[in-house]
Parts: C-alpha cells; structure tokens; sequence
DNA sequence: CTCTATAATCTGTTCAGACAACTAGTTTAA
DNA sequence: TTAAACTAGTTGTCTGAACAGATTATAGAG
C-alpha cells in the first residue's frame, strides 16, 4: 500500500505516477486490467481528482495505461511503452538487451566546422568542434562505428579522458540540459576501411544512423554519424495516432 | 484574432491548440519566438489558466511548444514536431515528400497462419489470414515491397478492390479504431526475386521494416514487413527525455 | 423472456483560486 | 563597485466543485 509524502518535494501526481508504474513494471498489473476510477483513488490517496487525473495521463502518454470514456482506465500491452519511452544510451541499450557495452576510442580531435557539419549543428562554417570517432562493442563484438560532433564551445573543457565515457552525463554534470533527439535511419553498404573495423565484409549491409541531439533551449548540442551492422542490430519504434 | 466558440462540441482547449498550431504553421510564430503568458491568454479568451495550460501542454507533448518555469513559453524548433506526431500512411508520406504515391498489387489470397506469423499476430497458429504483396511506387519509380498480413475475421468481407486502395481507411469504415503501431528496422541485403522487383542489383542494401499495428483495444490489427530501397528512403524519428 | 427506459458510474471538460518554485531585473547595503 | 536582498512575473502544483458525454447495469413494461 502507498503512502503518499505530501511534504516531500517530489510532487505528489509524480509519486503516484511511479507507484503505478512500478506495479505494472512488476506485473502486478497485468495488461487488460482495470484500474480503479479517478474517485476511488481520490477518496484512497486523500487527493484532488485533478491530482490522480495528472499521474494518469503521464502513463496514458507514456504507453503504459490506456482509458476509455465511460468505461474506465486499463493497464495497455507492454511492449509500446518499453519502445515509446526513449531510451538512447547506447550503454543502457546494451545493457538492456543483456550484453557487455565497451567503447573505444579511434580518433578525438578539434577541428574547424566543415560545410555538413556546420549546416548539421547550426553553426558558422569553420566554428571549432570536436570529433570523436568511436568503435562501440557489445560482449567484445565489434557493432557501431560512430564520429561525433560537438561545438567546442559548449564544452570547453573537454578532455580526452572525458571523452571515453559517457558524453551525456558529462554535458549534464556541466549545467547542459539535454532534451531531445532526432534519428535519421538508412541502409547502406559498408566500405572498405569500415568494414574492416566492423569485422565484416566489404559491401555488407549496415544502418546508417544520423542523430542530432537538442538541448533545453532549443539549441543543438551534438549531431553524430553511426554505422551499425545490419546483421546483429535492428532499432525499434513506436508510433501513436495513426 | 480568434474568437472562440464556447457552445463547439470542440473543447475550448483544442480550439486555442488548434489556433497556436496554425500560428506556428504559418510562420506567425518563429522558433524561439516567446508566448504570452498563460495569464494574459486567459484574459485575452475568458478562460481559466487551467484551460489554457491543457492546450500549451498538449502543444508541448507534441514538440511544438516548449517551456521553463520561471521564464515563459517558447515555439520549438520545428522538425521535432513534423516528426513526432507520427504521419505513417505511405500514401500521405510519400506526398509529403512532393512525390506521386502508387501501389501494384502482386498477389492477394487466405492462407492458414503460419508459426511466425501467429507469433506476431498474437492468434493461433493455421487462423486464416488475408496476405497481401504489393509494390509501393514513388513517381513511378519502385520503392518498397511490402507483404502485409491480417486475421480474416477482423475484416471479414475485404475483397481484392479494396486491398488495392488505404486498408487503414477501409478498416475505419468498418468500425475498427487504430491506435499505434511499433516498427522494427533493420539492414539487410536485397535478394534476387527482390531485387528484381524493385530494379536495383542483388545484395544492394535495402532496409527491412516489420511493422505491428495495434486497436485500440490493444488486439493487434497488421503485421507486415517491407523491403524499402536503401538508395532511396530514409527513416527519421524523434525522441524525448534523452 | 425480451426489449426499453432509467439510473449509476465512469472519464472529459471547465472553472476560480491559492501557494510554491524559479528567473530576471532592481534596489539597497556593505 | 560589488554583493546581497527584494520584487514582479512566470510556470508548476493542488484543491474542490460542477456539468457533459459515454457506457454499463438495472428495473420495469410488454
């Protein structure tokens, strides 16, 4: 049974909202159930309905509860919310599907923005920007060949030690709020010098991905160019109002 | 200036969402552009801040808006919300894109659902499904190949006309409600009967799709997979809290 | 026993107001 | 001059209430 803090700074709709999802996460909620309306969850938690309604709505948003007028609200099928809440790590997506990330480092440089680069960031031609190109291996299996791109004057202190790790968290550590992405998804053939470091044949298929990652204010923080190979990755999504 | 129809059956938020929309589609509203304050909405159109804010989130949950507390509400940078709310009708993309939609149908027929197909299906094995093959064409040129399943008893009079034009619009005529739908992508390589098909030459990349349409009741619609040149599309999606 | 009207229950929408938390600019004090 | 305190403006959270619209169960009429 929950107990609800009302004195504890996280809002009260966002502990209800993990509570619930926490139950449904542990299957104690099954896909179909049928939750408890609005007022019994007011009358329970001693909450405002508008309360209950805001935690409900996340989870209706978030793939994890769906409801009907006049009939109630239900616990929806799994495998939306596990795609519609965006993981993108690479790290946590390893991990997720069960296997060893490692990354390592081929080249880190600072160069001036050249055309693509520059139009890809929003940025003057020639602004100085990092290069990072990185081999990324799940259980010591070469998957993603990734070059990235990020302003220097974002991260001004950048190091190469930095650089082995996890640029995300880095960004956020320096007061840098992340907020989106957008992914460019296309097959291609992989060319010699790629395949070679993929560890697969010339010619072979593979997922070219463009990302460019968006910070709070609308600004861009980073665009990045990874090749992954078509034999051993696919990349799923979900996609709501059809 | 917008007058709102308080006796609509459209809800007065969807009217002031719907209007923010246009502004923002018509260039009225620049990206970084500053809104006024829920305050003075709520003055400007006799409504309660409560009514304005379901608008302004709904408009931020769909990528066009964004906002911080404290500061104010902003127009987002506009691709996130062209990608976000999900357009999937290949007709309707294709369009998008300023190109000639069209589709060959190749072969149509019942047969018993085999194991992987049940599987995606979620329905047991030898169910009757319909199967349908067509060739997706983009100002005449081949684009896709798809082979689309579903159960025959969720649409049990289609016959071969209506296979040709939108299932998704025929199946809405017959009261069935979509609701989302989860796509896995993948690289592979073409195959000759493919390739031909698709007049691109053996083993060229093409990018796999397998595509899960769900009802609203959380039963599932379609599977289908398709082969899209790799020469000649490419897959964008957006994603939130990164 | 069947069909229809009614009632109860549910989510959807809207209101007016209150206080909290954050931001940015201004004023005041050291 | 500089730093701290204050203030006005903004979004975030929460309340309690009311009515609308859809669905389902129930009671009553035929």
């Amino acid at each position: 049974m929950l107990e609800i803090d009302k004195q504890s700074p996280l809002p009260i709709y966002y502990q209800i909202e993990a509570y619930l999802k926490q139950q449904i996460d542990d299957g104690l909620l099954k896909p179909g159930d049928t939750l408890p309306s609005e007022r019994e969850f007011s009358e329970q938690f001693h909450v405002s309905r508008m309360t209950i309604r805001q935690a409900i709505m996340n989870l209706v948003n978030a793939g994890y509860l769906s409801r009907q007028k006049g009939r109630g609200t239900f616990v929806a099928s799994q495998k939306i919310a596990m795609t519609l809440s965006g993981l993108t790590s690479f790290s946590e997506e390893i991990k997720h599907r069960g296997m060893r990330p490692l990354s390592r480092l081929l080249s880190y440089e600072v160069i001036p923005a050249t055309d693509r680069i520059a139009q890809q960031l929003s940025i003057p031609n020639q602004t100085p920007v990092y290069e990072m190109k990185r081999l990324r291996l799940a259980d010591d299996h070469p998957l993603a060949l990734e070059t990235a791109y990020i302003p220097v004057h974002l991260l001004p202190d950048l190091t190469q030690d930095d650089a082995t790790g996890s640029i995300y968290a880095y960004a956020e550590q320096h007061g840098l709020r992340l907020k989106n992405a957008t992914q460019t998804l296309e097959a291609r053939s992989a060319g010699p010098e790629e395949a070679k470091l993929l560890t697969i044949s010339p010619n072979a298929p593979v997922l070219l991905i463009d990302q460019r990652t968006y910070l709070e204010d609308g600004g861009m923080f980073e665009y990045s160019r990874s090749l992954f190979r078509g034999d051993s990755y696919s990349f799923t999504v979900a996609m709501d109002r059809i």
